[in-house]
DNA sequence: TTAACCGCATACG
DNA sequence: CGGAGCGTATGCGGTTAA
């Protein structure tokens, strides 16, 4: 923005901060940042001469692949609406016309006018530094009522250019613009005009337009002429490199203020184009994953698909207030939360088995305590009780945030088979579109009302997909045409790692078992959903498979060096008794055998280790409850002893061995 | 060996 | 007067149980 005395806004900023425990953590942060940028650094230093030309050439093969799938078939128009919730409050309320105004309260800023931020008034700014630096700054409290309603009506419009359009928040959207110019034979230039003009005359709120041939050079594109501007990208491989060369990789939607410091400061890398220059470091110091990322983002490539629809993984909520040390007062906010995050859950019918709990001390540090289960939970007794032996641990503590997130939902795709789960056949209910379906081991209605994401959900849980025609539908499609405009937030950066369609190759797999389930008992199972959908599901092995290989290796060689101790061979003498202790057990026992050898090697580690003080304290903890309790203490251990830390688990072997003997 | 899990950091609207 | 949010998703590095 012009006229912004930045000088004087970061003195300002500075001023109000310094001092302040908050200040305090974010130096905190900034000393570790530092501090992995010397690590890298001296990663880059000792980078051998015979590295760097075997790097370069990893970097050039890759960038070889990269470029060969670059697709400039498609048109791609990213809307975003111009500070949009003070824009709704500011026509609701013409007062505020022309004034500096933000959304938001004196503890933090959603979004400023740009009035505001001539002064230097930011979104995620506190309102009380807002107030510093424009004293005249007017705040209005956020309605989201009022800001769903009229992301409403812009979506209406954008339907009309791409029914499958993706949402991205309530402010923005990428619309595939290449029918529409198809079919209208006009440029996208005059599609980007004539969609502002009828977003304006339908909601009286302008917008910004950027039309680029992918989603991520489409996102950058609607930045440059913002407010009330827009600015379109040539399907040309020419433009696009030319573009990206100067642009600073701050642009890229997916690089935030650590990773931009971290390849600036690292390897001088401060514009797009620069990460072709330093593609061997890139591919020295990084994983496969963001290596090629950042390549992408040198070669201008993106996303051009259409994006899955996903569904949820986590639902939480947190409460923010001022710091106490009270356990009363405490437990009372975590019930409050526990409430709350349970009734959100119970509105969408979905039950977790993972419950984290989140603390903000009154340093701001954060921590994060997670528990799993054998069942499903969403009421709120339930996660309180687990919230509460969380928070237990942790005490005593002074905190400023308690926070509750429950993943791992009832519908979710799990590697190994979950034994509660019913087998597909139990949930069909022939020609009956509007009975109950049960999931798990809770119920959740089948309700007609649901948005395009829960009819996903229980399409893949349930799967009893008929139409009131008793027909099959696929419920891919079904959910993508029925609801073009859920909320289906995706970053550049994951569109790049192909995790999108990565989630629904899992879906996929799940829904394919699924279907061969009850192919037998289900006569109208449609093959059809299958065949284009195969691509995906191949697609997906292919990106785990490169994956999987790296993180083996480094689990493998870390397990190397840790393991150095073995279980002892125990000689079974004529095939049948114990060399050790004379135990009887025949070959077909093996699982005994097993466990019976695990008892000597614990016995064997006990005697090496009984000099061990914490011992006793440690096998009392462990013998009186789970895996719960024995986490906790572990945890407390790493962080007192950390060498400790690796006898841990053969005392609590020993402690089970020794309950089986 | 490996999938599942945990804790922390990062990013975005 | 001091005062720095909430919800969702992901990657990375690590541990653990089976």
């Amino acid at each position: 923005m012009d006229g912004v005395d930045k000088e004087k806004v970061q003195r300002v900023v500075y001023e109000m901060s310094k001092g302040s425990k908050y200040f305090e953590n974010e130096e905190r942060k900034e000393a570790f940042i530092k501090q992995k940028i010397e690590n890298m650094r001296a990663q880059c230093a000792n980078l051998t001469a015979t590295d760097l030309p075997q790097y370069q050439m990893i970097a050039d093969k890759r960038i070889l692949e990269l470029e060969s799938g670059r697709d400039l078939s498609r048109t791609w128009l990213h809307v975003d609406m111009d500070a949009f919730y003070a824009a709704v409050e500011t026509l609701e309320n013409p007062l505020l016309k022309g004034k500096p105004m933000a959304v938001g309260g004196m503890s933090m800023i959603s979004t400023a006018n740009y009035e505001a931020r001539k002064y230097g008034v930011r979104a995620a700014m506190p309102g009380f530094i807002g107030k510093k630096l424009c004293p005249d700054l007017i705040f209005a409290p956020p309605d989201f009522k009022k800001y769903t309603h009229y992301s409403d009506l812009t979506r209406k419009v954008f339907l009309k250019y791409d029914p499958n359009f993706v949402a991205s928040g309530l402010d923005e959207a990428y619309l595939d613009i290449t029918e529409v110019c198809k079919e209208r034979a006009i440029s996208s230039i005059e599609i980007a005009e004539e969609l502002r003009k009828c977003v304006y005359e339908e909601t009286g709120l302008t917008c910004s337009a950027g039309v680029a041939p992918n989603r991520l050079l489409a996102k950058v594109c609607s930045d440059i002429n913002k407010p009330n501007g827009q600015f379109v990208l040539p399907n040309d491989r020419m433009h696009i490199l030319i573009f990206i060369s100067s642009l600073p990789i701050r642009k890229i939607g997916g690089i935030g203020n650590v990773t931009e410091r971290i390849l600036s400061d690292v390897l001088g890398i401060n514009t797009c184009e620069e990460m072709l220059q330093k593609c061997a470091f890139l591919c020295a110091l990084f994983s496969r994953s963001s290596a090629d990322f950042f390549l992408s983002v040198g070669l201008g490539l993106g996303k051009t698909d259409a994006p899955e629809v996903r569904s949820r993984k986590s639902m939480s909520s947190e409460r923010t207030f001022s710091a106490t040390a009270n356990e009363d007062s405490l437990y009372q906010k975590l019930a409050d939360i526990a409430a709350t995050l349970s009734s959100d859950m119970e509105k969408e019918g979905l039950s977790g088995r993972t419950l984290t709990l989140k603390l903000k001390t009154d340093s701001f540090e954060v921590r994060t305590r997670a528990a799993s289960f054998q069942s499903h939970i969403n009421s709120s007794e339930d996660i309180l009780i687990h919230a509460s032996k969380l928070l237990k641990a942790e005490l005593p503590i002074s905190l400023r945030l308690i926070g509750l997130r429950m993943s791992h939902f009832n519908d979710e795709k799990i590697g190994t088979v979950d034994p509660t789960q019913k087998k597909l056949t139990s949930f069909i209910i022939p020609g009956d579109s509007s009975a109950k379906l049960t999931c798990s081991n809770n119920s959740m209605p089948a309700s007609s009302g649901n948005s395009g994401r829960d009819s996903m959900d229980h399409s893949v849980t349930c799967l009893p997909i008929y139409a009131h025609n008793n027909t099959f539908v696929d419920p891919f499609h079904d959910c993508e045409s029925e609801n073009p405009s859920n909320s289906n937030q995706l970053s550049d950066f994951e569109q790049m790692h192909d995790i999108s369609s990565n989630i629904a190759g899992e879906m996929e797999l799940e829904f394919r078992s699924k279907q061969n389930d009850c192919q037998s008992e289900v006569a109208t199972a449609d093959t059809t959903a299958s065949g284009t959908q195969m691509a995906k599901t191949k697609s997906f092995f292919g990106y785990s498979e490169t994956n999987f290989v790296d993180k083996h290796n480094k689990r493998s060689n870390f397990s190397d060096e840790v393991n150095k101790k073995q279980p002892p061979q125990i000689l079974w003498e004529d095939d049948y008794k114990c060399a050790l202790c004379g135990a009887e057990l025949p070959p077909s026992f093996i699982e005994e055998r097993r466990e019976h050898s695990d008892y000597h090697f614990a016995e064997m580690l006990q005697k090496e280790e009984t000099e061990l003080n914490e011992r006793d304290l440690i096998q009392r903890q462990r013998t009186s409850n789970v895996v719960q309790n024995a986490k906790e203490s572990k945890r407390k251990k790493r962080k007192n002893n950390p060498k400790e830390s690796s006898h841990l688990p053969i005392d609590m072997f020993f402690v089970k061995s020794s309950q089986n003997f």
